[in-house]
DNA sequence: TTTAGCACTCTAAGCTTGAGAGTGCTAAAG
DNA sequence: CTTTAGCACTCTCAAGCTTAGAGTGCTAAA
């Protein structure tokens, strides 16, 4: 990547404009606007050589430069601005985890509605993977005569509750049996530990409770299975998007609503983002999946105490503000596990 | 409403074409397609009176009519047909049904889904509303050092759980008597009859764990409160409506994005839909929202053993299938009736 | 009362044109 | 050797013009 000075500077023009306003940058309007100190001629013949070596392109004869994904990965890597975010910006992302919230859930969310109007791009969220949660609660009631409420609180304080049939014949006191066998076995196993064998050992244990015990199996397993595949993922803000002139045809539009219902796609896209603790950039066609090279998504893993709490990903065009971008999520990051780890 | 057999023809033709091209409809074309058996001169004179009488509009003068928004009331009031729903959209819907499920939040998304699948026009549904319900069923767990849940079954099977602080000096025993007491004095009422007034005596009961008491308060309002403004209001397959003509600008296709995430107006537009189990249309301008106005809205107000379980909206361009759009929801209205007031 | 005929209107699509932005190349200047 | 001025060239976009087509309303005849 040898790129001298003054090619730098421009390159830099370049994407620095064309985030701004989508345009095509010619070698006029750089010399006028970034005052490099030489003339549109000059500047010419060095964007000729950027092309050549693929860090700008061109849509026609006669038209500006415009950054390959290569030229934004170059001003991704080496020259982008560390953007400081304003007091307003600031205060508007403390203010979420001002707030004392409970539920990791609920946080998430508010977090993601902060980022999405910080940015005007679309944020999507990847819950904990169930799978790799462990449980810390289960408890089993009744709530009527023929139905009872399976609750399961995980490691990571998300909660769910099931409906479930419950025969008349199981007591109240039963109930209080099956609660305590079912902690005393099950709490503290990640979800994909709890297998049949396990579920043979509580049977043995409480073999009067065949019935009910095959529910909650059937339940345990269902809810993992749900969640492997398609994850639970949330996006937000995704109407923002049609504020970009990208998505001035609506065919286009429609193709990102469309992509948006792809959850399994999504997860994928998140998952892949590698590194944990780290901010991730992902440009254009770098993403391996061929529906999202019209993007750019930047991601950060969320992980406390070894644990991996989710991801969240910020998804726009690759004409994308990354500086702003990769600020905005390092501070939610940075105060999400800090919140996160005071709260596990 | 005199119209004369050879209008009301007519009329229909407008309206049953309109509603399949989105194309202004001229007398020459429903003389062909229609075969109403007159020439397109006198079909001319005709539209000319159907038009003075407000029930066809022209786009500008050398273009065909279109239905206005009388013309598709009477068409929606004495001309529909009864669509006869095809058997494997009749079977799609049984489909949902036939799954035993027990949490009527899950069942509500699985139609929803299933109705913007058919129609693709955008579903909303509006859950039943906190105020009204009563609860069922109340307990406060704790589920490590500081934190503890409290769960909260109303009458509707809607479950709703809050994770709280709580303080290490109360007891398992403690927690206990808690729930025992407020399911005493709770449940039953209405959450909205749960005012600071029950919460005073109950206090008076339970002085030493006031402090506890205080936080459940608070959260039992903040629900009820949050339940009031916003509804819980969701909606399903809004990005369908990007394949109408009518969302080719897109101006258009953003107002209708924001249109959904402002759930106050949603909420207001699905509860004015007044006639109890019975099917309604709201065509355009009738709707006294103006934001609403472009659409037409059908809903259905799903009531069992007269308590009001909430509302399903079908939202679409004011050129919508009415006649399919309310077999299906009269279809869905009929089975999840059914298979509610088994559930309950 | 209905219809044929016709002049008229309006839109949408296609074509032409010119302005504007930008380029690459060449030759002169530094 | 590098930079720059100059210039011919290219391409797009918007504006204006034209035309085909669809549809109307009116009139007069059936």
């Amino acid at each position: 990547m040898m790129l001298d000075e003054r090619k730098i500077k421009i390159l830099a023009a370049v994407v620095h404009d064309y985030i701004a306003t989508a345009e095509p940058i010619g070698s006029r309007t750089i010399a006028r606007k970034y005052r490099i100190g030489i003339s549109p001629a000059t500047i010419r013949n060095e964007m000729a050589d950027l092309e050549e070596q693929g860090y700008l392109h061109q849509p026609h004869t006669s038209a500006g430069r415009v950054p390959s994904h290569k030229g934004y990965r170059y001003y991704v890597d080496f020259l982008m601005p560390i953007k400081k975010l304003s007091a307003a910006e600031q205060a508007l992302i403390r203010s979420i985890f001002n707030r004392r919230v409970n539920e990791l859930e609920e946080l998430v969310k508010e977090a993601a509605r902060v980022i999405s109007n910080l940015t005007s791009y679309t944020t999507l969220t990847l819950g904990p993977q169930l799978k790799s949660s462990h449980l810390k609660y289960i408890q089993v009631n009744r709530i009527d005569e023929t139905r009872g409420l399976l609750l399961m609180v995980t490691n990571y304080g998300t909660v769910s509750h099931n409906i479930i049939d419950m025969p008349p014949t199981i007591s109240d006191s039963d109930l209080e049996r099956i609660t305590n066998i079912l902690n005393d076995n099950l709490s503290g196993k990640t979800i994909s530990e709890i297998n049949s064998d396990i579920m043979e050992t509580i049977k043995t244990e409480m073999i009067e409770y065949d019935e009910i015990l095959n529910i909650l199996l059937e339940i345990l397993i269902e809810n993992l299975e749900e969640d492997a595949e398609s994850g639970n993922v949330v996006s937000t803000g995704s109407s923002k998007m049609l504020d970009y002139p990208e998505f001035r045809d609506v065919e286009k539009a429609k193709n990102f609503f469309a992509l948006l219902e792809q959850h399994d796609l999504i997860t994928k896209a998140l998952k892949s983002s590698s590194k944990p603790n780290a901010i991730n950039v992902t440009i254009g066609v770098e993403n391996p999946l061929t529906e999202l090279q019209d993007f750019s998504i930047v991601t950060s893993n969320i992980i406390v105490d070894g644990k991996d709490l989710g991801v969240f990903g910020i998804l726009g065009p690759t004409r994308m503000e990354y500086s702003k971008v990769v600020s905005i999520l390092e501070q939610v990051t940075n105060y999400l596990v800090k919140t996160l780890s005071t709260m596990l």
